[in-house]
DNA sequence: TACAACAAGAACTAATAGAGAACAAATTAT
DNA sequence: ATAATTTGTTCTCTATTAGTTCTTGTTGTA
C-alpha cells in the first residue's frame, strides 16, 4: 500500500514517461515535482521499489523504470477507476487545474484505448453542437487532429479553447458553435493541439 | 448490526471514494459528511473495522479502505456494475425494446440513488435542449414529475417521448425543445409519466 | 432513570514529508 | 588515464500531516 507521496511519484512516472527521451535523473523529477531536495525523493523512490513497481536502480544513473506490472496496473486502473477529471476548459483562458482530482467513470462508448482525460466547460461557444456550460466533455489526449474535428486547442501558448478546427498550409482557422461567434484565423504554429473530442455528458440533477 | 451514523459512513464510502485520488483522511471526511470532529467519527469507524468492512488501519495515513467482503456488498446491493440500456426513443413511437440488453456504466454524476436506465434518443425533438439524435438519455424510473422537468411520456398507452412537461389541473402539456415543433396538449389521463431525465451522453466517435 | 448513540474539541503520538549536507559511484570531458 | 561533473545514496534534523485517545455534554429511547 501506498503513501500519498508515492501514489503521486507513480502517476507522474506513468503518465510522463512518454515525454522524457531518457529515463529521468532525480533532479528532473524533483524539478517536475516541485520538490528541492533529491535525498527526500530517492526516499520515495526506495518505496516503490519495495512495492515492486520501480526496477530496482543500482545506481544506474538515470536508471528508474516502471515494472511490467506496474505498467499493467496503469493500463487496468483507467478501467477501474474511470478517467481523470483534470480541470475546467473556458474559451480564453488556460485550462484551469483543479486541486483534487477527481475519477469518473465513462461508459467504453465515451472513450477511446488512447489516454483520455476529462474537462468540465465553461462558457456558451459550442452550444450550436450541443456542448452546454457546466458539461463535461472526454478528451483524446494527442497533437494532430483531422479538419473538422472538435479539439482543445492551445492558442499562443496561453489560451485554452475547445473549438472545432480547419488546417490548412498557411493559415489554421479556430471555429465555434456560436451564432453569436466568429470563426478565429492564426497562423499554424500558433495553434497547439492537445487532444480531441470523443464524448460529452451533462447531468440534470438539481 | 451497524448503527445508523455507522450505515451512513459505510454508504459514503461505496460510493465516493472513486471520487478521491488517495484515500480520504479523517477530516476530509468530516468535511463530506459536515462533522465537526475527527474524533466521533473515528469511533464509526472502529465499529465498521470490527464488523469487518474496513480494513484496520493501524495509525497508517490515509488508510481508510474497505474490505473485499465490504465492496462486494455494495456491489450486490447496487445490483450492477453499470445501468440497462434498454432501448430507444422515438418522438411518435412506443419504446423500442433491444433484444439483448446491454449495460452501459454510468458516472456518479449522471445518476440518482434511485433506480436509473438508458435510452437512446432518435429524433430532433430535444435539439434546443442539446439532445441530438443518436444521444444516450440516464431516465429516473418514476411515474410523476415537477412542472419543467423533462419526462419520458407515455402518451395514449402507445407512443413514448422524451419532452419537457408543464402539468395543469384539466390538461398536461408536452412541449418539444425545436422551434420547428408546436407543443402538444393532452389531457391528464392521457399522458403517463415513464421516467424523468437526470443525464445525457453523447459519442462522437466515428 | 438509565443507557446508548452521537457530537465536539483538546491533547497526544506516530507516520509522512521535506531540506540540506556529505559522500560515492557512474559518466563525461580533458 | 586523469580530472571534472553528474547523479544516486545515505544521513541528520525539522516540519507537517493525520490517526488515536481522552473528557465532556447532548439527545433520543426503553
Amino acid at each position: 500500500m501506498l503513501t500519498r507521496k508515492q501514489q503521486e511519484l507513480y502517476n507522474f512516472l506513468l503518465t510522463q514517461q512518454d515525454n522524457f527521451i531518457h529515463p529521468p535523473t532525480l533532479d528532473e523529477i524533483c524539478l517536475a515535482m516541485n520538490l528541492k531536495s533529491r535525498g527526500s525523493l530517492h526516499k520515495h523512490i526506495q518505496g516503490l521499489v519495495s512495492a515492486g513497481l520501480i526496477e530496482p536502480l543500482n545506481r544506474k544513473q538515470r536508471g528508474i523504470r516502471l515494472t511490467k506490472q506496474a505498467i499493467q496496473m496503469g493500463k487496468e486502473k483507467d478501467d477501474a477507476d474511470g478517467l481523470p477529471y483534470v480541470g475546467a476548459i473556458a474559451a480564453g483562458k488556460p485550462i484551469e487545474a483543479i486541486t483534487d482530482i477527481k475519477y469518473m467513470k465513462v461508459p467504453e462508448q465515451l472513450k477511446t484505448d488512447k489516454p483520455c482525460y476529462i474537462l468540465q466547460v465553461k462558457g456558451d461557444s459550442m452550444i450550436d453542437e450541443g456542448i452546454f456550460d457546466g458539461d463535461w466533455v472526454v478528451i483524446e489526449q494527442r497533437s494532430v487532429a483531422r479538419n473538422g474535428e472538435i479539439v482543445v486547442a492551445l492558442v499562443e501558448k496561453s489560451e485554452a479553447t475547445l473549438k472545432r478546427i480547419e488546417q490548412y498550409p498557411h493559415e489554421t482557422v479556430l471555429i465555434p458553435a456560436n451564432k453569436n461567434m466568429q470563426p478565429m484565423h492564426y497562423k499554424p504554429n500558433q495553434v497547439e493541439i492537445q487532444g480531441v473530442l470523443v464524448g460529452q455528458m451533462r447531468s440534470y440533477l438539481h
